[in-house]
DNA sequence: CAATAATTTGATAATGATTCTCATTATACG
DNA sequence: CGTATAATGAGAATCATTATCAAATTATTG
């Protein structure tokens, strides 16, 4: 945490920025919560804390803490965009059931080695990836052939 | 082409909807375009063909051509989403350079195949997957290199 | 074919997430 | 302090997408 704060301060300042208090706030916040999260929900979250904080400013901050490594774009199906800190959180992928939205983290070295020999034969520099797998999970799957048995 | 066409028609079918005018013109247009296009695009392509076609109808039909299996979306980064054919044209991924946004499509075999494991491992139906690695291209990177020594 | 029911269309308004604007406030630094 | 610079929050603006609804199309039936 106090690490992590360190290290979006010296981010700040490379690019002649300031670590200011709603940015503490929202950072604090942000490494608290476990999971993905929306801008709106991280701005609900941190009024809490300081209810006078602006959206706006919560929108500017997650960009920044983005830029600056400590988190990533989680999902983006549709609706609002989520994040999630990598904070003690090793890098992983996602497994998503289509008719819950439950969520199962995973991953995969092969996959991993595979997608750096791809960025190689491309000749590319990697920066990184995103990856989801779309299915129906056990219960959801249950629930379904439940359903159709009835009818 | 004309197998697509059936296609859609027989999945209407199904749902009880209809095959019209504009939803041909707007599927036509679609299979026509090879690439990634988003509704906006192929609202403006359609409408060359036929110009009083609604913007509501595209987003409409784009909905229906993928649920039936005949598109996907294809990336959804930032701005509009887009979707591309599934016609003459194998599965496959996406490399992205950040600098440029050039895109180059591939398939790794291997990374399929444990896709499939981990869909297995945790007891779902797979339904789908969108993986999109981002980097930047070799051109990118020489153009940097230049900026670099430059400087 | 006429009559009727059901679906589709396109113009327009509404929505929701994100970004922009700008006057005010906070911060850094000599 | 005093001055320069950056940050903030309220609200407006933007952009993609969806919803609404009266008019038009299409299918079905007598
Ligand atoms: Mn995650
Ligand atoms: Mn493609
Ligand atoms: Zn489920
Ligand atoms: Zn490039």
């Amino acid at each position: 945490m106090h690490d992590e704060l360190a290290r979006f301060e010296a981010y700040l300042r490379t690019r002649g920025l300031r670590m200011t208090r709603p940015r503490e706030t929202i950072l604090r916040t942000f490494l608290e919560t476990e999971g993905h999260l929306s801008a709106d929900a991280l701005l609900r979250e941190t009024r809490k804390v300081d209810p006078r904080i602006g959206q706006a400013t919560v929108f500017r901050t997650i960009h920044l803490i983005a830029e600056a490594g400590l988190a990533r774009e989680a999902c983006n199906d549709e609706g609002a965009r989520t994040y999630e800190h990598l904070a003690g959180h090793p890098h992983h992928d996602h497994l998503r059931c289509s008719q819950c939205g439950r969520i199962i983290e995973f991953c995969d070295p092969e996959i991993e080695q595979r997608q750096a020999a791809i960025f190689a034969q491309f000749g590319f520099e990697p920066q990184g990836h995103m990856m989801e797998l779309t299915g129906v999970c056990p219960e959801c799957r249950r629930a379904m052939v439940a359903r159709r048995s009835r009818q």
